[in-house]
DNA sequence: GCCCGGTTACTCGGATATATAGTGTCCGAGTCCGATGGG
DNA sequence: CCCATCGGACTCGGACACTATATATCCGAGTAACCGGGC
């Protein structure tokens, strides 16, 4: 799993601590966290074609946050940034081969090795989408309350 | 996540089909499904590595199952081939940066992220370890009664 | 003093390089089978 | 006919290329703010 998804959750659960509705360049949100600017620039982006971010252009512009943090699933997040394809690829390789040729069977029903690793997979999505930023922003806040401030200081404008 | 899981799984299952006490070679597996044998040699050497399979050299040696099929989870194959490091890789991004430097807060207590990450991803481990390479072949033959003989068939010595 | 136009600086957005991991291939070490020659 | 020995072929195991993905960077299009001049 790439990354940038550690970086767009951190980035989103910042932009929900700042609670302004003005926009933050990707500058400053990635001087947060000593992140490449450009690199997660790029993946804001993903979070805006995701519908996740809005974004301005110009001076003055930036990201923010498109609705509110309770809104917003982590598989939302994960989503956005990995795609949607699933983690375990069936290439039916059941159908090729000496065994597949010999396995004149209707193919129509669909593999059991798909169908068990689809089945977990659900329980890792599920999971994911059962827990809201505001979840895991109010796990933060309640083990160390003092997160918000220092966050609206770290990214106070320059 | 790699090809290489689903092929093994496959692998398996078409030993565990066969029955036979007897090791076979991975370039008649690999006939089976129409996989590369080098490459799919490659992976079972990881199965033997991680105690699924034990291998035998020489003529009329091969691959054979270490244990029953009711006793390797699915979890067991995908943690041999693709390792067991998690999905998720918390690298404390929180520590770092302008924001990491206000919050002086204590980092011994967990990052929210990471635990809502690996509470997702223990469901998924727990998903798959509750399943069996006995369990899913026994829906496979529910389904195709005749795939035991087509394994049987497609995998005989030329 | 107020309004308007041009300039400037700043931001996102996508196109472009590099590093890493996944994919695929090849050759050598070891082992067993079978042929061969002798008893 | 039986047995020991040698040769050969087959197998796994790990070392070696190639490709796709993830990571990182750079530059251009667009926009809002700012400054200067005119009314």
């Amino acid at each position: 799993m790439g990354q940038g998804v550690e970086w767009a959750v951190h980035t989103l659960l910042n932009l929900d601590w700042l609670g302004t509705s003005d926009p933050v360049p990707a500058a400053d949100l990635a001087a947060g966290h000593d992140l490449p600017p450009a690199y997660l620039n790029k993946q804001l982006q993903l979070l805006v074609k995701a519908g996740l971010l809005s974004s301005v252009p110009g001076p003055r512009g930036g990201f923010r946050l498109a609705r509110s943090s309770a809104q917003i699933s982590m598989l939302d997040v994960v989503d956005a940034i990995e795609g949607t394809e699933p983690l375990f690829r069936c290439t039916e390789i059941r159908q090729c081969g000496a065994i597949g040729q010999c396995a004149d069977g209707d193919f129509s029903i669909p593999c059991a090795v798909k169908s068990s690793m689809n089945r977990a997979e659900s329980a890792w999505r599920e999971s994911l989408a059962g827990q809201t930023l505001a979840d895991v922003r109010a796990v933060a806040d309640a083990h160390s309350p003092g997160v918000a401030s220092a966050v609206r200081q770290g990214l106070k404008r320059r």
